[in-house]
RNA sequence: GGCGUCGUACCCAAGCGGUCUAAGGGGCCGGUUUGCAAAACCGUUAUUCGCCGGUUCGAAUCCGGCCGACGCCUCCA
């Protein structure tokens, strides 16, 4: 039974997918002019979460995230840097997709590129244009008529009779009917250069909304389950692709629109534009793992603005070593042979909080909870074989939902080979030299500890 | 000007009218355990939920006002 906070009726609602077992779910990609920051990444991760939810949940998803390579943006950027479109959007698509792997984001099915599905966009602009939702400005552009679908707003909730003529409305190079009217192609100019598609109506490329309702369409169908993006992009983008699709097709669009709140950064909102911004590689750089960057962006609720910080690092750090100590230690116990394959009642609950609408603060202190239970347990040598087997199901499962336990043996075999002369230290009761040694492996940066069930190593 | 979100311990963060003398995590301090250290475990850290009123038998939770922070109103995850 799931759950979501659908935007577009500010309730939670019953999750149920158009077709049984099947879940057909867009999210709005990157525009590849720069390198992605944590900020977009945070709305990344959410719609990562939230595949791995649906998955968890037995249910198969189709995912689809497209690739803006071509706007305003990037057409610019190029130019700056004297290179082609096409290197340009090349260079920083495939680092996202490096940030993405790195982040351990469960790559989407398909990621249409804009510039390999003009030929629909320019289809679906056509019907609008037939259907009297778009017309035709003498500059070669196409825009949407916004008067022309009644439902306009609806998303964003927006009336725009009354609202304020803000300076960027005022400034736009456009010309077109109404002001929140919006472009479906943009006719070319000089300063696009080589960058350009012919369409009935003339030579130019197409405007931002467009790509996203048509190449949905195309992978997904004309009414699918799941649409998702950060918040900003209720407004205008997503409501203008509602425009779009339904005035097109005729038919509902998306049943299910979430959206993730902005992620903070010195609080305020991190963007590109006000220069507040932290790339993955900036965070590689300060010593983040990707464990401790989902567990900053995973332990706030996906509505809720997180504040990210350097400060939490340590918090990460510490919660990161504490599950992956707990892993170690039930595998640590794991000695004999057991059919089970429960899990801990503990884990329905787990699960029910993710599935009403991603609840990952819930999800975590049930987890934390068991953890301390079992932990009790292991303690007091209570603990029967089956136990452990079913913790580590659940352990596994967690993981799949969060992944902040990190990879297994990572130790150099020149650390290995000290803790094991300590170990014999430590057989001869040479406190000195065992004690030595540890300082050794210290100032290497690994951490030895002597357990009940044995010596452990892990990186400070 | 319009629309909207938020303000909970030292920090992060749940809570959505009674089970709240408010979960979980981090930190601090004290303890158990241990060759020492670490880990693990136990205890302690908010009689109180920005402030002021109101509704109610009952409010962190609903309503009104005020203060403060933030977002959207055609670049934006």
């Amino acid at each position: 039974m799931l759950y979501f906070y659908n935007t577009l009726t500010r309730k939670k609602e019953f999750f149920n997918p158009i077709k049984a077992g099947f879940v057909s779910l867009y999210t709005c990609g990157p525009t590849v002019y720069d390198e992605a920051h944590i900020g977009n990444f945070r709305t990344f991760m959410f719609e990562d979460l939230l595949k791995r939810v649906l998955i968890l949940s037995g249910l198969d998803v189709k995912h689809v995230m497209n690739i803006t390579d071509v706007d305003d943006k990037t057409i610019k950027r190029a130019s700056e840097q004297n290179k082609s479109l096409r290197e340009l959007t090349e260079d920083y698509t495939q680092r996202f997709y490096n940030d993405l792997d790195w982040l351990k984001i469960i790559p989407a099915d398909e990621y249409p590129l804009a510039t390999l599905h003009v030929d629909g966009m320019i289809l679906m602009i056509r019907t609008l244009l037939e259907k009297g939702h778009a017309y035709k400005e003498d500059d070669g552009s196409v825009y949407f008529k916004v008067d022309s679908f009644q439902d306009y707003g609806q998303l964003s909730n927006l009336v725009f009779e009354e609202q304020l003529t803000t300076s960027r409305i005022i400034s736009d190079e456009y010309s077109k009917e109404t002001a929140q009217d919006f472009a479906l192609w943009k006719g070319w100019k000089p300063e696009d250069g080589e960058v350009y598609w012919d369409a009935p109506w003339g030579k130019g490329r197409p405007g931002w909304h467009i790509e996203c309702s048509s190449m949905s369409v195309e992978y997904l169908g004309e009414h699918f389950d799941i649409h998702c993006g950060g918040v900003d992009n209720m407004f205008p983008h997503h409501e203008n692709e509602i425009a779009q699709s339904q005035c097109s097709s005729g038919k509902p669009f998306v049943n299910t629109w979430l959206h993730s709140e902005h992620l903070m950064v010195e609080g305020g909102k991190m963007s590109k534009s006000e220069g507040n911004f932290y790339t993955i590689n900036e965070l590689k750089s300060q010593g983040f793992t990707p464990e401790n960057i989902r567990y900053q962006l995973l332990s706030g609720h996906y509505r809720t603005k997180i504040n990210f910080s350097l400060a939490k690092k340590q918090e990460g750090e510490k919660v990161i070593r504490r599950l992956g100590d707990f892993k170690v230690r039930l595998m640590a116990e794991l000695n004999q042979d057991s059919q089970s394959e429960d899990l801990p009642a503990e884990y329905k609950i787990f699960k029910e909080k993710l599935f009403i609408d991603l609840d990952t603060p819930n999800a975590l202190a049930v987890f934390f909870e068991y953890m301390r239970k079992m932990n009790t347990k292991i303690d007091s040598g209570l603990i029967n074989i089956d136990e452990i087997v079913s913790a580590l199901l659940f352990v596994e499962k967690f993981d799949y939902i969060f992944g902040i336990i990190p990879n297994d043996d990572i130790t150099p075999d020149e650390i290995k080979t000290l803790a094991k002369k300590r170990e014999a230290a430590r057989i001869e009761k040479d406190w000195a030299l065992a004690d030595e040694i540890r300082s050794n492996i210290d100032s290497l940066g690994w951490e030895i500890k002597d357990t009940p069930s044995g010596t452990k190593l892990s990186k400070k």
